[in-house]
DNA sequence: ACATTTGTAATGTATTTTATTACAGTATGA
DNA sequence: TCATACTGTAATAAAATACATTACAAATGT
């Protein structure tokens, strides 16, 4: 769940870089963004969980990076928050005594390999750095 | 609305062009993706709306291709069932006075049409005839 | 005429996403 | 050492979105 993860956590990522050596609150990230809190620190739980960034609780706690933005990717990003980018299934289960329906689960997944593999190849040439920058 | 847009556009074109000289029904097509029929005339109105099939009321109607599978690729298919292929937004408007909320959006926005155009570019390669011809 | 099909609007249901509440646990510093 | 300011996490509520269903007018073939 959590449709704009990708999008959060950049956003989340971009603000901790540009504050490398202070521990910023979930309150302070999630006023920059406009959202709760509780959801500010799921999304800290899951980088938490892949060492790209720390927290520290109690008073002046909160949440730095573990690496240099440098070394981190978008693409590690995307990978972090999302399964695979997909456009889209027929929601329900297709009729298997149709030769179209019986594959076309199939024939879309490795479409949307195929995309996500170009995706990551254009994540991966652009480092947090590079768009922290633009801000 | 309608996340499966793409996946049930495909899926009828596909069927419609393994019978390229039959009027097939929206219940023969929903019967194959197992979905309402309704929702199948809701796509196929879209799909007449760009020119790409024809219907024909009444007994004995349906739907078939206006042009050759071979004519028509997969990113014709994306554009039109795709406003944008996006990684998500923060729901909310951010913070106009954070510099990073103020502008995160448009780098977004920016990076995500890059993202469409490898896509885009990707599926312009592939032809109705030869996704079809998985089948 | 009658059966079959599209076209479309309106409404209901389910699913997914986000927000909120609640509260236990932890560090800081007055 | 105690009040305060945080994190962590679960549970629940609300909102948004997607899909299903119903309903019925209009078209067409037999």
């Amino acid at each position: 769940m959590i449709s704009g993860k990708f999008a959060i956590t950049l956003h989340i990522l971009t603000l901790l870089s540009k504050f490398p050596d202070e521990f910023l609150s979930s309150d302070f990230l999630a006023g920059s963004m406009n959202l709760h809190p509780v959801l500010i620190r799921k999304e800290i739980a899951n980088l938490k969980k892949h060492h790209i960034v720390e927290s520290k609780e109690g008073k002046n706690g909160g949440t730095k990076l573990l690496r240099p933005a440098e070394n981190i990717s978008l693409d590690d990003i995307f990978k972090l928050t999302f399964e695979r980018v997909t456009l889209g299934y027929s929601k329900n289960d297709p009729n298997p005594d149709c030769p179209v329906g019986k594959n076309i689960n199939k024939k879309l997944d490795e479409l949307y390999i195929d995309i996500n593999d170009k995706i990551s190849k254009e994540l991966r040439g652009i480092s947090l750095t590079e768009f922290s920058n633009k801000f």
